[in-house]
DNA sequence: TTAAAAACCGATTGACGGTCGGTTTTTAAG
DNA sequence: CTTAAAAACCGACCGTCAATCGGTTTTTAA
């Protein structure tokens, strides 16, 4: 997923608002960066149509919602990046995980290690590819 | 770092071939796509310059390879991606762990199990941020 | 010295995001 | 029901960048 710069503005906006409409979106970014609310509401409406964003009219104007949560969607990204390079998955979060480790807080690897886990019990049970 | 479709193919054939120059790149990717050998060497060029290939002048032509590896070129991208978007590191790369941890072995969960002990002992001994 | 090979330059095309004027549609007030 | 304002929508233009390749310059080796 290709995303421009106030794209992915917009969209972390979103995820930090919950739901928003145009005009709202706008005075936010007038401040920031100027531009007319015409920018917002198409910029708003392309990541409508690439499906980042759910909208529904409320009254007068569409709100908007981010329609996926952010970690997930950057999971997904992230697992694009893997596929795109015929990169070996494991090895590339491995390297990933090594140059972030340090920013890793103690609930989180205790997460990770329950992943582990679980994969290493299903790696087991199912003998398959 | 933005990557073109050539692009992203030629630095695939450079990780797997090692070392090529325009030629033989060429001879490899006239087959499936055509092209002009100077379309290759252009991308060979962009590459370069991008600092993704490294390439020095044996007899006649420049000798191309990748300056990175995959795994530690994916690994950075993987990094961007989560800056980017001011994601949570640890949240979004165990989003990406979650949805990829079955293609995971048993010897790369281990590695990871490395990287967490290692980690853990880290944010005891340094109380810091 | 010179012809071939390779590198390099520059122009063109095609996508795509950003931008916004202008038109159509929708909404709600009177 | 009429109508003015608000919002959505359409279409055009610009800038950037990868892909492409013709043509020119530079390098190499015979």
């Amino acid at each position: 997923m290709q995303l421009g710069e106030l794209e992915k503005q917009v969209l972390q906006y979103l995820w930090e608002t919950e739901v928003a409409d145009a005009k709202q979106v706008y005075a936010y970014f007038e401040k920031r960066r100027g531009g007319s609310l015409n920018t917002i509401q198409s910029t708003l409406d392309r990541l409508f149509k690439k499906g980042l964003l759910k909208r529904d009219k409320q009254g007068h104007a569409f709100q908007y919602q981010a329609a996926i949560e952010r970690d997930t969607f950057i999971g997904q990204l992230i697992k694009g990046l893997t596929s795109e390079f015929n990169a070996d998955k494991g090895n590339s979060l491995l390297a990933a995980f090594t140059s972030v480790s340090p920013e890793f807080n103690e609930d989180q690897l205790e997460r990770l290690e329950q992943i582990i886990e679980d994969q290493r019990d299903k790696n087991k049970s199912d003998g398959s590819v």
